[in-house]
DNA sequence: GACCCATGTCACCGGTCGGTGATATTGTCG
DNA sequence: CGACAATATCACCGACCGGTGACATGGGTC
């Protein structure tokens, strides 16, 4: 009795979406530490053994769970929802609002801080996901919206080094930065007196890295 | 008999120090992971029990670690090992030069990244020592070098926030992509396109300071 | 010498870990 | 229906974990 396909999708199928999803909840709920066969198999409800049947072993469901969710915000979401609009800022505009809309993507996204501490520990299937679309969608930002409008922009570098290069090592920098506080503001509230809790405590990293792109961007 | 006070040391202090310094190496070669009291007891090679005995358990002993050892960079090392000459620099020199000792000495304390990576993922005693120096020196640093210059400071704020509070933010959000571009160094090579690997690679990072650093300080 | 206490050793505990073989259950198809 | 293969469960393994009580040893004091 074929019945057509509603009740019956309780195999496989589900019971791996079970799996995958639990390390998520886990890993939100707990960070990496409490990722193991045996806790992901009791969140799931299901018997470790399944692990090992169908992902062959905890690194392949990690690996599923990279692959399936989306916690690294999208190009979209970086130029904060309208590509058009974002791309006829202007640059220090772009950088500005860049950095506002990456804290509040990864403030939204504690499970991707939590991969990301993960990262800061050990390398794995998850981090070696996590890394390569990051790496490859912050190139892609990059290249869209500030190497290609180098030839016009209005910035320079008063000494004689090559005047293109500093603006991705100023990026990065300041991606490292916010990265770095995030991923620790989930311990400590406070580093070197900048607070790292409230809204406003993050409107002030904000208008640092706002006071770094405006000399940067135009040292007049 | 009381020779002297020579061979017959074999007591409780070189016990304690063993231990110790068995958190130490065991931090070094095996990242936090490897630091639970069977290993570090299996590292000194002394019974496990005495860590209980002496220090009342391994938290104890690795707050007896944070206690001990100097893993944190002196003031005098960030100023480049020599006060006065320090003061007497530019505030861009200043910074810059900071930022290039920071690199350096940092790079010098694989001992102190490992703890620094424990950082973003949990609070023991040790990170909290950590944390607490730091705290303290930087803050001591800023203040000694960077907050007191600021009346006679030549930088000024545009818009019309309030002049000095930016300086400070940044100071630590350099620090901050620093921090977070050496730990990561540790298990990737390359970050947003930016080499993490050799000293040329970290001079680009210094570079991009500057960068930032001479932007801020002179908007004209 | 006898004593005592600090120091060190050993065996053992309960619990959790990752991992696996045997077995029960269930849906599908001939 | 009967047979079969996929799905799921269960019991169990050895290894390691943090932690502790019982005991050996040895050095200093009276």
């Amino acid at each position: 009795m074929h019945v057509s396909s509603d009740i019956k999708i309780r195999d496989k199928a589900i019971t791996s979406r079970r799996l995958i999803s639990a390390v998520g909840s886990l890993l939100a709920r707990e960070g990496f530490k409490g990722v193991g066969v045996n806790a992901v198999a009791r969140e799931a409800g299901v018997d470790k053994k399944l692990i090992y049947r169908y992902f062959g072993g905890l690194e392949g469901l990690i690996a599923a769970f990279g692959k399936e969710g989306d916690f690294w915000p999208s190009i979209l979401e970086l130029a904060g929802g309208d590509l058009k609009a974002f791309s006829q800022l202007s640059l220090d505009d772009r950088l500005s609002a860049f950095s506002r809309n990456y804290i509040r993507a990864l403030r939204e996204r504690p499970m991707t801080l939590a991969i990301m501490a993960w990262e800061m520990v050990e390398k794995n299937e998850l981090t070696r996901e996590l890394e390569a679309v990051r790496e490859q969608r912050i190139m892609a930002f990059f290249k869209m919206f500030f190497a290609a409008e180098r030839p016009r922009s209005d910035y320079r570098s008063e000494s004689g080094s090559e005047s293109g290069s500093d603006l991705q090592a100023v990026v990065m920098l300041a991606g490292a930065a916010i990265s770095y506080l995030l991923i620790r503001s989930g311990h400590i509230d406070v580093y070197g007196g900048i607070g790292l809790r409230t809204d406003e405590d993050w409107e002030r990293v904000a208008a640092g890295i706002d006071a770094i792109i405006g000399g940067i961007v135009r040292p007049e």
